[in-house]
DNA sequence: CACGCGATGACAGGCACTGACATCACGTAC
DNA sequence: GTACGTGATGTCAGTGCCTGTCATCGCGTG
């Protein structure tokens, strides 16, 4: 237990590489055999070859080693930027998910597993939600750098999100397996007939 | 120290009456005194005449005492089943979030020095981003139980929030102080107008 | 009057997280 | 090539949140 598992030489390396990936994937392992619950950071440490305190300077707490690896906020962000300046601000938001999507088609099961996970546990849930929160503030100032005036860009980058939150779960649940943007299109194509029909 | 400022007498009566409310009112203070994380759970059962383990026998954690006191929930759901069963989707979304609002413009003053205390406070935002995603989800189950069919169940529940979230903040920065009625049908008129332009 | 109930207290303990200081390979300057 | 600074890590002590468990005791009930 003392260290015998370490996947590096310490003797030859100072430090072995990529400290964060393995706290990433030890604790995916670890909650996988174990659930969130009943596994410790100290575990997690030691299974990377760490210390308790080297995680805390990796992840700012337990939860936080779920989603520190996806940056979909940046890499969204970045993509409106590209569309088309006359582009209408629904229409805009809901290419820029689109890319989001293309980001989960190939990754099924991980996506699964780890929804899985989070459905699970309440405190994984919020950090959830504030993390989509967090992107959709950022669509929406994107939106607004683009010189849609302020109550349409929250409008839109919310009913943006709303709508992907919806796909993303059809799209976990789907049992036919359809392309994650399919869900996204049928979504926004509802939410035009809801916003008509009242 | 030890007990000297309880308001209550307890040699004349065991317990002293609505214990869950001194703690909501304790915590309060204390919050706008030094500071969320400046208070101890064991200052804030203290001032309330109470042990630590007695506050966390009536809230499930420290944050709960700010959210506890609101059964929005409930009440909404209760909205919704009495708007004619054939209102559209979106319409009785509408119109249920609208009573909510009636809940805010009394207290105005009271919900703006709460949100700031909850802006100040990420983890305070999480609890509240749950609570909110919850009365969405419930929102949905009611549609449902009304007969809408599942896509445009969630989608309705889940625009209605959106649209909730963005006409509450705008209605929190108003200062011309306009009812949230108001800032809610301008939302969901902005809403309509985005989908039709896409 | 005995008994069970229910809200509370007392106590011990685990785990998440933080601050402060020490260590030590590596790169760089001189 | 020696001295020094840097950066990732280790060590240790401590605080606060939260839980399990058992004891207490006024009150209502039979």
């Amino acid at each position: 237990m003392t260290g015998t598992d370490i996947t590096y030489d310490l003797r030859m390396v100072r430090w072995a590489p990529n400290a964060r990936g393995r706290l990433e994937q030890a604790a995916l392992e670890l909650f996988g055999e174990r659930g969130y619950d009943a596994t410790t950071v100290k575990e997690i440490a030691e299974r990377a070859g760490l210390t308790e305190r080297t995680f805390f300077r990796h992840f700012a707490d337990k939860r936080e080693v779920l989603f520190g690896g996806t940056t979909l906020q940046d890499g969204l962000v970045g993509t409106l930027a590209e569309i088309p300046e006359d582009t209408a601000p629904l229409a805009a938001v809901a290419a820029t998910l689109e890319a989001a999507g293309e980001l989960f088609d190939g990754r099924r099961d991980l996506v699964r597993q780890r929804q899985a996970l989070i459905a699970a546990h309440p405190e994984l849930q919020e950090r959830e939600l504030i993390k989509l929160a967090t992107l959709g503030s950022a669509l929406a100032a994107a939106l607004r750098e683009r010189g849609i005036a302020e109550p349409a860009a929250s409008l839109a980058a919310e009913a943006g999100m709303a709508v992907f939150k919806v796909a993303f779960e059809r799209w976990l649940e789907d049992a036919e397996e359809q392309a994650f943007t399919q869900h996204l299109r049928d979504g926004f194509a509802g939410l035009k007939t809801l916003t008509a029909g009242a």
